[in-house]
DNA sequence: ACTTTCCATATCTGGTAAGTATGTCATGGT
DNA sequence: ACCATGACATACTTACCAGATATGGAAAGT
C-alpha cells in the first residue's frame, strides 16, 4: 500500500472512468487497470465495479477514495510544513529572559517583529535568572535567551552583544544625591550599594565592583536581591543605592529616583542575545539576525 | 513522496540509529540511506543530522516523523475498514419500511440483530410510504425496505417474501359483528370498509377487493387513508370496519376489537423485502440473508 | 451488422529500490 | 600514535515492478 495508490483510487472515484483517470495522473490506461487491481486484490476487495460505460465505485471504494484525499492532503501539508521548516518559516522556538533584559524595548520588539515575519512558528517565552536561562538552554528547553552577563565564551554557547546601555543610579527619592545631575561613581563611596546576586560568572556585578575600584574605592555592598527587579524595592524603601541599566528606569516606581552616572565612570550594561554554538535551526538563525538587526537601529 | 518515505523517517527517526532502522524496516542500511537523502532532496530539507554515532531528527525531521506516524496509522486504518467493508462488517446500510411492517416484530428484530452481528455498520432507518419507499431505493437513498406490496417484480427492484400474515378484521367495539368468531368474509358485505391508499402497483388494497370479489360481493369502500395506521383511528371513530394483518393487533388502541377471518377467505397479508436488483454490497447481503432466516424461524 | 467505447490482457521496457562490497570518518581504547 | 570499532556514505549491481505499447473482447449505440 503507497500513496500511489490513493492517488490512483481518488482519480479514478472521481472520474468514475478509467482512461480518463489515467490521462488526469499522466500514466496510461493499462498501468492504471493493473494498480487497481492489485490493491483490489492485496486488500482482498472489490472497489470499483467495472460498467460497459466506465468504473463505478463500491461502498468500499468511495469509503477508501474519500480517506485518501484526506491522507494525500495530509502528506502534501505534512511535506510543504516540512519544507517551511527549513526555511525559517515554519517550526518551534523557545525564547528566555531575565526580567532586567525584559525591560528593554529591543526585547519585546524582537519577539513582536519575530511574530510578525514568520506567523508559523509557535514561540514559547520563559523569564528566568541568567543561571536557569543557561541551563535551560543546554537542556534544549530554550533555544535563544537575551541575558545581561556575557557567560563564559569558552562553553558551548554562543553569546551575541546586541548592545550596551548607559547605567543609572536608583536613588531613594529625597536622598542628598538626589539633586545631583551627573552623579560621579564616587559619591557613591559612602553609600550602601544594593546588587542582584551574582550568576556564574562574571556579570553586571562584576563590572560594578571593578568601576568602583577603577574610581578609587571599594563599594560597601549591602543587602543582595535575587533579581535586578527586587534590589528597587529595597532602594524604593531607604535601603541604600543601586547601579541599574537606563531601560530600568521604565520602571517608575514610588520613591524612586533615578539619575544618570557622568561618562567616565565607564560602566555600562551589555544586552546579550545567547544560543547554543552550533545550533542552525532556521527559525532560530532567524530569530539572531533580526535581533541584532534591531539592535544596530536602535542602538545608532 | 511515498508512504514508504513516511515509514523510513519514522523508522529513523525512533532508532536514531541508520542501521537499527533498516534491520526493523527489513531492508539494508544503505538503501535505507539513499531514500533518505532523496527525499531530504526532493522536499530540500535536512531531516536528520549525520553524528558520529547515529542519526538525529532535525526539527523538520521529527515534525515529519510525527505527522509520518499519524499518516501511515490512517492508511493502515483505512485498509482495513475497507477490507471490513467488503465482508459486510463495515460501510452504510439505509433501511426503510412501512408503518404497517413496523408493528410486525420481524422488523424490530432483524435491525437489532444485524446492529449486534455487525456494530460497525452504520444503519439509517426510515418510515415512509411503498411509493416513497421504492422511490428512495431507486434514488439509492436506503438501501432496503420492508414493504406489504409486492411492487412490480419485472422491474429494477427484487422483492423477496418473507411471509404471510393472518387477516384480521379491525372493527369498532361495541360493533355488532364483535362477538363473531372467527368472522366469514361475506360478513363483511354490508360493512363500510376503510383502506389505505392504492400504493402503485398492486398490494394489499387489491387482495382484499379479489378476495370480496371472490367471496362474492363487491365491499363498500368508505374513506380511505394515506396509512394502515390511519385506518385504525378511522375504525376507531366508529366510521367502518377495516382489514389488518394480524401484527397490527399490537396496536390496542381505544374503541378497536380485532376479530379473526375465518381461514377460507383466502386473506393473508405478506411482509416482503425489497432491495435494488444486483445489489452486491455485502451489508445487504448480509441483512437479507438474516431477515431471510429470522422469517423462517418466526414463520415455522 | 458495424462501429464505437471501454476495460482487460499480454508482453516488453526502464527506472529505481534494494542488495553487495567497500570507503571514509570519528571515536575510544591500548 | 596507532589500531579497532562503529557508523553512515558511495559505487556498483541486481531484480523487481510500475509503466508503456499493442491487442483483445464485451457491451451499447447507430
Amino acid at each position: 500500500m503507497e500513496l500511489r495508490h490513493f492517488r490512483y483510487v481518488v482519480a479514478v472515484a472521481e472520474e468514475r472512468h478509467l482512461t480518463r483517470a489515467a490521462e488526469r495522473l499522466g500514466i496510461q490506461q493499462p498501468p492504471l487497470s493493473q494498480q487497481i487491481r492489485a490493491l483490489e486484490a492485496e486488500l482482498g476487495v472489490q472497489l470499483f465495479r467495472r460498467l460497459p460505460r466506465g468504473m463505478e465505485p463500491t461502498q468500499a471504494g468511495a469509503a477508501l477514495a474519500e480517506e485518501g484525499r484526506a491522507i494525500l492532503a495530509r502528506a502534501e501539508h505534512a511535506a510543504a510544513a516540512a519544507k517551511r521548516t527549513a526555511r525559517g518559516e515554519a517550526g518551534k522556538l523557545g525564547l528566555g529572559f531575565t526580567s532586567s533584559a525584559s525591560f528593554h524595548p529591543l526585547v519585546p520588539r524582537a519577539i513582536r517583529a519575530f511574530r510578525d515575519a514568520h506567523p508559523l512558528v509557535s514561540l514559547s517565552l520563559d523569564e528566568s535568572g541568567t543561571t536557569e536561562l543557561a541551563a535551560a538552554l543546554r537542556a534544549e528547553q530554550i533555544d535563544a535567551a537575551f541575558i545581561r552577563s556575557p557567560i563564559a565564551p569558552q562553553d558551548d554557547l554562543a553569546v551575541h552583544a546586541l548592545l550596551d546601555e548607559d547605567m543609572f543610579a536608583a536613588l531613594p527619592t529625597g536622598h542628598k544625591l538626589a539633586g545631583t545631575t551627573p552623579l560621579a561613581l564616587t559619591a557613591l563611596a559612602d553609600e550602601t550599594l544594593i546588587l542582584y546576586r551574582r550568576p556564574l560568572g562574571p556579570g553586571l556585578h562584576d563590572s560594578i565592583i571593578a568601576a568602583c575600584q577603577r574610581a578609587g574605592f571599594s563599594p560597601q555592598i549591602g543587602q543582595e536581591a535575587p533579581r535586578m527587579l527586587s534590589t528597587l524595592s529595597l532602594v524604593a524603601s531607604g535601603l541604600g543605592v543601586s547601579l541599574v541599566p537606563a531601560s530600568m528606569r521604565r520602571l517608575q516606581a514610588e520613591g524612586i529616583a533615578y539619575r544618570p552616572l557622568s561618562p567616565d565612570a565607564g560602566l555600562a550594561a551589555p544586552l546579550n542575545l545567547a544560543h547554543r554554538r552550533g545550533d542552525t535551526a532556521p527559525a532560530l538563525r532567524r530569530f539572531v539576525t533580526l535581533a541584532r538587526g534591531l539592535a544596530d537601529t536602535v542602538d545608532g
